[in-house]
RNA sequence: GACCCCAUCGUCUAGUGGUUAGGACUUUAGGUUUUCAUCCUAACAACCGGGGUUCGACUCCCCGUGGGGUCGCCA
């Protein structure tokens, strides 16, 4: 009877399992799930193994599928067992496994441990409805739960399509939750449950059991929402004489609003993670942390050093919020982290999606790693850029990068002619229109004199710096806030900067000034002026 | 409604009978800075309520209150 899949396992093996059914994007709820169950495995050296919970063919689809293997993958949660990488699911989809659900149907069957009931769902639906209405819990009558062989047998004729129900034992349950200690519940207000849909459709509860069984799942590590399927499972256990698992349920990620996190709280894909410009590492370390700390003020971890650190015990009782900041805070300190030529290499596909440079033999397809010889051009104006300037483009972002995807916005001034900004933008403080013209010209000057070779971040700025300071004391603004000391420099480099970049916030001047080359920083500030 | 779970700053959390209740994110103020960001410094900010137990409760117990989850021929 015993799937011979399993029959190498090591006696007390830890092993974990994930079960998402692909009835939808892999999301963040059942990512952080996976994330425990392959850290709990891996600290013991044990198994994590991936099943794919299909047994709703009305709803899972191939695509979903494809979603949750490669969303693990991304975020570099690896199982042991499971779907392999060329689709191959061996014994691990639950649609697969019809004849080992359909055994144990059987046998409940033949041991009146579950009997096959006709009532239709909108007896059923009414009934449900009445029990809730006088404060009774909703649960099956037991309406079938006596019907002869005969009867069965006539209705059956008459074309009725039976589903299977499990006889739940009115008796006492208990289990001790690793995280939660001992959890009681009252089997008689459950009422007889459906386990099947027929003989090749298993329900959730009873493949559930099932499958952690054949796979000899040790523990299951899954979130609070299961706390109240648990009974169930531990009940069709003990009629199949099954062992029992440990059981640990996290706590609920939840939205802002402290409900369960769900679509209407926003984007929730890890897929959307993704390609809005998340770091795998971040999600990774973000979701320990919901519901789970070190115990130290250490807030730092790689996927790896989890292994090592992380403790069952350790994990939070209470739901989460699911924090948008904080998740934002520590991308940006991932991507700080990043070797330059690394974040380049993150960074080139969004700005080749925006459409502001492309491989020089388009439409090549970006290869990773990135060789020093790779080509690319800008789309406008069909001119080439070296991977150099590129790196050099995005270095000067890095730290101000929260998202991969914010890129192209903050850098599209470097691949565009035509700056498209309000004049207004140039003023710094109170300027008139007439200083406002005078420090550009006054800028235009200086760079005009520095040799294209020279015109470098360190040369502009050793010229253009005390300049700048002669400038202010030369404006001398009474009105304006104190300028300080060295006098305020704005006055040459504000304008200086906007004529560069059209924007109100950016990079400094001199570095920028130095990836634009002389010739385009000279046109610029010219267009800067006629403005005016 | 019934059953179950939970409860420390706005958020994530440390704390396991005696602490100035600690850290991080956020926010605010300052410093660095032409801007933005980074970086540095500082500040604001919490034990849900009531009873016990105890010399002493954030910590243990009980009762409330609040929040959440589940109650499918979904998983």
């Amino acid at each position: 009877m015993e799937d011979q899949n399993f029959k190498f396992i090591k006696p007390g093996e830890i092993r974990t399992r994930i079960a998402p059914s692909p009835t939808g994007f892999f999301h963040i709820g059942v990512a952080r799930t996976a994330l425990f169950n392959h850290l709990f495995a891996k600290k013991y050296q044990g198994t994590f193994i991936l099943r794919i919970e299909d047994t709703d063919v009305e709803r899972s689809k191939p695509e979903y599928e494809k979603d949750i293997v490669e969303s693990l993958k991304w975020l570099g949660i690896e199982w042991d067992e499971g779907p392999d990488i060329g689709g191959q699911y061996g014994p691990y989809r639950q649609s697969r496994r019809e004849e080992i659900y359909q055994r144990y149907l059987e046998k409940l069957l033949s041991e009146d441990r579950a009997y096959y009931c006709f009532c239709s769902e909108e007896e059923l639906e009414a009934q449900r409805q009445y029990q809730m209405s006088i404060g009774e819990p909703p649960r099956y009558s037991g309406k079938c739960a006596q019907l002869s062989k005969e009867e069965v047998k006539k209705y059956k004729a008459e074309g009725k399509k039976p589903v299977i129900r499990f006889r739940i034992p009115a008796r006492k349950v208990e289990f001790d939750d690793l995280i939660r200690g001992k959890i009681e519940f009252d089997a008689s207000l459950i009422g007889d449950i459906v386990i099947a849909k027929d003989l090749s459709t298993p329900l959730y509860n009873f493949a559930c059991v099932v499958d952690d069984f054949e796979m000899r799942v040790s523990h299951v590590i899954r979130g609070e929402e299961h706390i109240s399927n648990t009974p169930k499972q531990i009940l069709i256990q003990k009629a199949l004489n099954f062992p029992r698992p440990k059981y640990a349920h996290l706590p609920l990620i939840l939205g802002p609003d402290r409900s369960k996190l769900s679509k209407r709280h926003g984007a929730i894909s890890i897929n959307q993670y993704q390609k809005s410009g998340y770091l795998p590492e971040t999600l990774i370390n973000f979701m320990v942390f919901l519901g789970w700390n070190p115990g130290t003020e250490r807030e730092i971890y790689s996927l790896a050093s989890l292994v090592k650190e992380f403790s069952i015990e350790r994990c939070q009782k209470g739901g989460a919020v699911f924090n948008i900041k904080r998740l934002d805070f520590l991308n940006g300190f991932y991507i700080r982290q990043k070797s330059i030529d690394r974040l380049t290499e993150l960074c080139l596909p969004y700005l080749i999606e925006s459409g502001l440079i492309e491989g020089k033999n388009n439409p090549e397809p970006l290869k990773l790693p990135l060789k020093e010889k790779a080509q690319f051009k800008i789309r406008e104006t069909g001119k080439e850029i070296s991977l150099e300037t590129l790196k050099k483009i995005i270095s000067i972002y890095q730290e101000r990068l929260k998202k991969l995807s914010e890129i192209s916005e903050l850098t599209d001034f470097f691949f565009k002619e035509k700056l498209e900004y309000d004049k207004e933008l140039l003023r710094w403080r109170e300027m008139t229109d007439k200083e406002i013209k005078h420090s550009l010209d006054k800028s235009r000057k200086i760079l005009y004199k520095i040799r294209g070779e020279e015109f470098n971040k360190e040369n502009l700025e050793r010229i253009l710096l005390p300049e700048a300071e002669k400038f202010a004391k030369e404006i001398k603004k009474p009105a304006g806030p104190p300028a300080g000391e060295a006098g305020d420099r704005g006055y040459i480099l504000w304008p200086l900067r906007v004529a560069l970049t059209g924007k109100k916030a950016s990079a400094g001047p001199f570095e920028i000034a130095e990836i634009l080359g002389k010739e385009k920083v000279l046109k610029r500030i010219k267009k800067a002026r006629n403005k005016l």
